[in-house]
DNA sequence: CTGAAAGCGCTTACAG
DNA sequence: CTGAAAGCGCTTACAG
């Protein structure tokens, strides 16, 4: 017995208060729904006038596949994952309107994925969500992105992903690369100009990537100007406010101090200010801070604080239009790549 | 002709490599797929051990079902979006996180969706998001939550939605309130006790609720305690770091200085900030600093700001765990809400 | 309490 | 370049 068919409507428009269907838009346009699906997914089997035609007719009827109906019968939904364990909220927040500005109008939508890379069940909750929600690909965020455990079991499970870190560290077709090191290099490179000879650096956890790379390009500029950074003038903290403040502390409590600090962070730079202002210690006069990621801190506090910008907006973009592109698109031949310049303020100037 | 059937599988487990469906549960525990359906949906009209056998074999092969193909059956999705316009990325990070303690381990994931209302054809962008989409339910935050217009739209399109605001406006199913007006008043009287009567206040602008809600709270409560605040000592600024400079200017530049500033949020007693260290204001010494929101800023500033916290991640749990309890739940008989309170830090003391 | 049939709105595989 | 049939993995409407 064949399959009951709905009786043929003769209205020429969709009944009302009821979204149109490629059934619809079939009918009302006289094709098959095949060539409205094919339509609809960009296919060149289709003469140029039929498209035309079907296509007037989805703008004048407002019509937008169904992506669960679409994602259905693909087994992959219209989704991009977005991974993070960065507690930075203004770096989450860029990251998230730069991949909203790349899934604009493509029918993707974004949905967000905090988690916390050492806790021990992590990398399942990751698979889980991206399973069991089919997500079309996945953005990884730093610190998560630099888990190549994280890395490994999504190109297990053949779900597309694209990392964001401060080195290439992936096929270049997964990565957005934003060259930390770059900025540390222009940070130093402008201390030097200033005149600063005696520099103090607080960097980041070594565990992090970025911290390291920061710190490189940091002491390696210095060292190709004659500048040997001592250990003493190098302090590992914990890129938080806190640990910047117990580092600072070390720093210019003796009567030995450096007349400049570059910070792996705004937020440590926020605690060098602290320990600063308590002490008495000039800022800039007496002494020069510089900090990293050009966050709102940095305009908030007073005096405004020299700091290496990072375009977090735009990798954000990048990495998410990565992912929708079609798989057959101009394969990338270098990983895309953000690079970071320094913003000068109020914090900085000139040794006395 | 009757449909063709897939042959049937002798394997008692579904083939691996796939994810299990309905179907592979219903022919392994030996029941209908409309059965593995009640238990799924969690309908009572289930015999126990038949539900039992059916889970307990659910868990065992990892089984969960497709959101897509519940989606395209119920006409509408698992996926809940937050609406939003507020520009402060730690109050939208923690509404998020809110969000997403609600929604862990429910089968629903949350969809970001910035806007900007001031844009006109904002509305219609959420329409189009929440149609598309099909969404389950909406989550609108301040500013965006405020605007009567938006929440008529998706009342009209048929879809749930939960407002948080300072007040309520709307049924209390759909509100959660968040009663900015008591930490303002809280704020009042704890500047009052100190000794403060020369008070000033620079308020959020008035086109936004909140900042309507703190300055009468504000007012209020330092009315009933007496004090009248001049005109004079009431300046309307913008929220932003910038207009706080502005306001502070005024308030700070003649010999007649008020002895203690309440700011509608922290942004604007940053600027406070900004203006006494550049004048040689001594905070609190000179000048006691009260602000609202105990975001981040509040610690990283020095000394640090007494201001008034709200618990954002708590508003956004409960917001969107209104959306996601079935419709037949117990019905709220007063709207959720939420009370601010106040963190007393270093930026207060009583004057001198 | 349980099930067989039809359908949600799309795409794939095949045929022409 | 175009189309009819079957299927993606669920739920609804109906029957028992």
């Amino acid at each position: 017995m064949p399959a009951r068919k709905k009786p043929e409507s003769p209205a020429p428009r969709p009944a009302s208060g009821r979204a149109a269907t490629i059934n619809d838009i079939a009918r009302l346009s006289g094709v098959s729904k095949k060539t409205v699906s094919r339509i609809i997914n960009h296919s060149p089997l289709v003469r140029k006038d039929t498209r035309e035609k079907v296509e007037a007719l989805m703008r004048e009827v407002g019509y937008v596949p169904d992506p669960m109906a679409r994602g259905l019968a693909f087994r992959r939904s219209f989704l991009i994952g977005m991974v993070y364990d960065n507690p930075t909220a203004q770096y989450i927040v860029n990251m998230q309107y730069g991949a909203l500005d790349a899934l604009r109008d493509s029918g993707f939508e974004l949905v967000v994925h905090p988690c916390d890379s050492r806790s021990p069940g992590y990398i399942d909750g990751v698979r889980r969500f991206v399973q069991q929600q089919k997500l079309h690909g996945v953005m990884l965020v730093p610190r998560a992105s630099e888990d190549q455990a994280l890395a490994d079991m999504l190109a297990e499970i053949g779900v597309r992903y694209t990392r964001i870190a401060s080195v290439s560290m992936d096929e270049p077709s997964r990565m957005v690369v934003t060259h930390d090191r770059n900025g540390a290099a222009e940070a130093a490179e402008y201390l030097l100009s200033l005149g600063h000879t005696d520099i103090a650096l607080i960097t980041g956890p070594s565990a992090y990537r970025s911290a390291i790379e920061r710190t490189d390009g940091f002491v390696e500029a210095l060292a190709q100007r004659g500048i040997e950074l001592p250990k003493a003038r190098i302090i590992e903290a914990g890129y938080t406010f806190e640990s910047g403040v117990v580092a600072a502390e070390k720093l210019l409590s003796g009567k030995n101090r450096p007349t400049a600090i570059f910070t792996g962070n705004d937020e440590m730079a926020a605690g060098v200010y602290k320990v600063a202002l308590r002490a008495g210690i000039s800022i800039p006069r007496q002494l020069s801070v510089v900090g990293f990621d050009d966050s709102p801190l940095a305009s908030r506090l007073w005096p405004s604080l020299t700091s290496v910008r990072r375009n977090t907006r735009d990798t954000g973009r990048i990495a998410a239009a990565m992912l929708i592109q079609p798989e057959g698109g101009a394969p990338a031949l270098a990983a895309a790549s953000i690079r970071p310049h320094l913003v000068i303020r109020d914090s900085s100037q000139p040794p006395e």
